[in-house]
DNA sequence: TAACCGTGGCT
DNA sequence: TAGCCAAGGTT
């Protein structure tokens, strides 16, 4: 039963496949990079920022020599800036730690920042060849389906994404194919069981209702920010680092202090976030800045919050 | 363990 | 359109 599934599966993938450019390599530095962007990020998002950072950053060795900031400003746009803090860390670890060569054991891609068993299990798959599982959004859905339990936990689906994966005869395309499957055929909100490969040994084909997760609704809390805004024609704009925890972390803005209560006046812009709504008020403030900070003559080679781009847009 | 961390595509 | 959700990890 399972290896016809895998066949099936394999000779699907095999015809449907997206080409995407990090599936023409298995470079350990490209299938890295490409997993840690690909993290909570659509394709679409990621494709044309895997295909410049490559530019920016040649080898494994460029990208540990460079500053954080220049690998934040590489990040800008991307969302959860952490995982750019991560990716420069990780870099200089197998720089220092494992020659610039990155490791090909599985508990020592563990051991990098921003690496966890997913993402793990990807690149030891691509690159290596072995049958370690991804349990991304993709393939939980994919296997809740087939085996008809919307609300296994994880503890449970690494069970069964393993002994899926050891049942395949290529790990690799195994967990590229799972993917594939559940960005497509297997989708969230709209599935087409009449296209799946796998309907035949899938206990929700064709009633996938009922294997609907559910889940809890995200509550969006709005929150009232002041955005003050020291501008002088000859030094240009005041901008301040934001502390790596909490959002935006290290990333460049105006300061910002929250305000307490929502104010009478209509906010300049509003950002939208998954669990708030930031609104921004921004104050154009005639008196010396206080705390750290420096004058920049322009934001150009800075990065900063998307949200602060679409502010300043409109007031400056 | 559950909260936290961004942004944009899609319906 | 407003809400859902995306190749998750960390603490």
């Amino acid at each position: 039963m399972s290896s016809d599934r895998c066949r099936a599966l394999l000779g699907w993938y095999g015809d449907n496949a997206r080409q995407l450019p990090w599936r023409e390599t298995t470079l350990p530095y490209h299938i890295w990079v490409s997993e840690v962007m690909l993290q909570q990020t659509q394709v679409k998002t990621v494709l044309p920022r895997y295909l410049e950072w490559f530019e920016l950053f040649p080898t494994v060795e460029a990208l540990a020599s460079v500053s954080t900031d220049d690998v934040l400003k590489a990040w800008e746009g991307l969302g959860y800036y952490r995982r750019a803090r991560f990716i420069h860390k990780a870099a200089q670890m197998i720089t220092s730690d494992f020659a610039g060569r990155f490791p090909n054991d599985f508990d020592d891609i563990m051991k990098l920042p921003g690496i966890g068993r997913s993402t793990a299990g990807a690149i030891s798959s691509f690159c290596f060849g072995t049958a370690t599982p991804v349990l991304d959004g993709n393939v939980k859905r994919v296997l809740k389906r087939w085996h008809a339990k919307p609300e296994a936990n994880d503890k449970t689906l690494w069970l069964l994404a393993q002994k899926a994966i050891n049942d395949s005869a290529d790990p690799a395309t195994w967990n590229q194919a799972m993917m594939e499957l559940g960005a497509s055929a297997c989708s969230a909100k709209s599935p087409k069981c009449g296209e799946c490969p796998t309907h035949e040994n899938c206990l929700s084909a064709f009633r996938v209702e009922v294997s609907k997760e559910i889940r809890k609704k995200v509550e969006v809390l709005d929150v009232h920010w002041r955005v003050h805004l020291h501008t002088c024609p000859k030094k240009g704009i005041w901008l301040t680092q934001r502390p790596d925890s909490g959002i935006w972390g290290g990333l460049w803005s105006p300061p910002i202090s929250e305000l307490a209560d929502q104010p009478d006046e209509q906010p300049t812009h509003t950002h939208q976030l998954t669990h708030r709504r930031l609104h921004l008020y921004p104050l154009q403030s005639e008196s010396e800045p206080n705390g750290e900070g420096r004058w920049v003559p322009s934001i150009e080679g800075y990065a900063l919050p998307t949200g602060i781009h679409r502010l300043l847009e409109k007031v400056i």
